[in-house]
DNA sequence: ATCCATGTTAATTTAATGTTAACAAAAACG
DNA sequence: CGTTTTTGTTAACATTAAATTAACATGGAT
């Protein structure tokens, strides 16, 4: 399950986030000040950082550039909130290793979307939340997760998946599959993609790769 | 529902757009500088956008190329706004990922039929206001929408609500239709069409899809 | 009215995919 | 290294969706 972490002092803000995250499949955690923050990402080391740049105690850029100081904390992605025209802080936090800002007064729908947009640009690491149960396929580490268990599963499967859930909702043609995940001029009898298909299907589920006859398959996203 | 984002700094420009674009079923997102436009991509990501190249804060041409530098915006159609005689803005234009431009003074009705054209062009979507509901095409997805619902067709179906709705209110001789749809020198009974076509109406409703007798059949569009 | 093009329906055929198990090829293991 | 285990591929067969046909109905034009 992916995990977010929000750092910001006001309660208010804190639950409209954790809401709308939680609502989405998340895991969230929280903190009020940057000091608590720094703790929890030792403690539990979340993918995702909502990080408020204005705070009494410390503010979102040094919280953030303490973050970044430890390598193993790199692939966090950091997402700043910032008072409206605040340009100068989103440049600030930028530089301070944020990946992207939201700019206050923050609307769920616009700021769930622009999660999902880093988690799909950074990191290879993709969610397809089906209906409310969640997929991640994470790609450094060849594996799956769904609903916290983790799937292991063989060099093809994986590739092939990976493929179909890259654009949900989208069909792959048979011969697009075999470019992409066999190679171009190799050559595999006709039911080679279908066996894959079907294991696939017994290890996650049948709902998630449905066929679209005559043309391929696609995954579906809720 | 295709939709739609205006990035322009004059308030008049936008309203007329707006206007012209919804009255075809679009929906419509508007940003009045190009830093909000950016934003708004972020937030909601539109099928087409549509920018003024001239603006006092970011010009049309970085904020395209703004826009462009992320992957997932790459099937995004950017239509360019240029002054009249501007040619230098739109050779740059084109340059920094504009699909195309419209010069002012714009003339709804031609920006309009631009509009669709880019759709039908680049991405196989493909949007025919029946009255002021839509049905639109959707070849990534190989799905048919319809006010919102979502319609499966099979291949053949497909293959001929596609043909038939790239030209709308082009009569498709009953030849073209089987050399395009079933291939060059594929032989079938002469009842083959009209059966696939009645699935058509039975799915679709029977007003999209004529017949003009003796020729063959046509795809009303309004 | 009758001819001809198209509409309709259901049965039938065809083509695409699903399934299974056996085998081959690679990795992992000791 | 040879052995074991996992992964990938194939081939035969089953199953299903889709496409086609054929027989008949309808409806407009002359």
């Amino acid at each position: 399950m992916l995990s977010v972490l929000i750092i910001d002092d006001e309660e208010d803000i804190r639950s409209i986030l954790k809401y709308s995250l939680e609502k989405e499949g998340y895991q969230v955690y929280e903190a009020s000040t940057g000091k608590e923050g720094i703790n929890q990402v030792e403690l539990n080391k979340p993918d995702v950082i909502v990080l408020d740049v204005m705070m009494p105690d410390m503010d979102g850029i040094e919280v953030c550039e303490n973050i970044r100081r430890k390598p193993e904390n790199n692939d966090i992605i950091i997402c700043m909130l910032t008072a409206r025209n605040e340009d100068y802080s989103q440049i600030a936090g930028l530089e301070a290793g944020a990946d992207d800002y939201v700019a206050k007064p923050i609307k769920p729908k616009v700021f769930i979307s622009k999660i999902k947009a880093l988690l799909r640009r950074k990191g290879l690491v993709f969610v397809a939340p089906e209906s409310n149960s969640g997929l991640i396929v994470n790609r450094d580490k060849y594996i799956v997760e769904r609903e916290g268990e983790i799937i292991h599963l063989p060099r093809k499967e994986f590739e092939l998946l990976a493929l179909l859930a890259s654009k949900p909702n989208n069909v792959f043609e048979r011969d697009v599959i075999l470019e992409t995940v066999w190679g171009k001029d190799i050559v595999v009898g006709d039911r080679t993609i279908d066996v894959h298909v079907r294991k696939l299907r017994e290890k996650l589920g049948a709902d998630y790769i449905i066929t679209v006859k005559g043309i391929g398959y696609k995954f579906v996203d809720a």
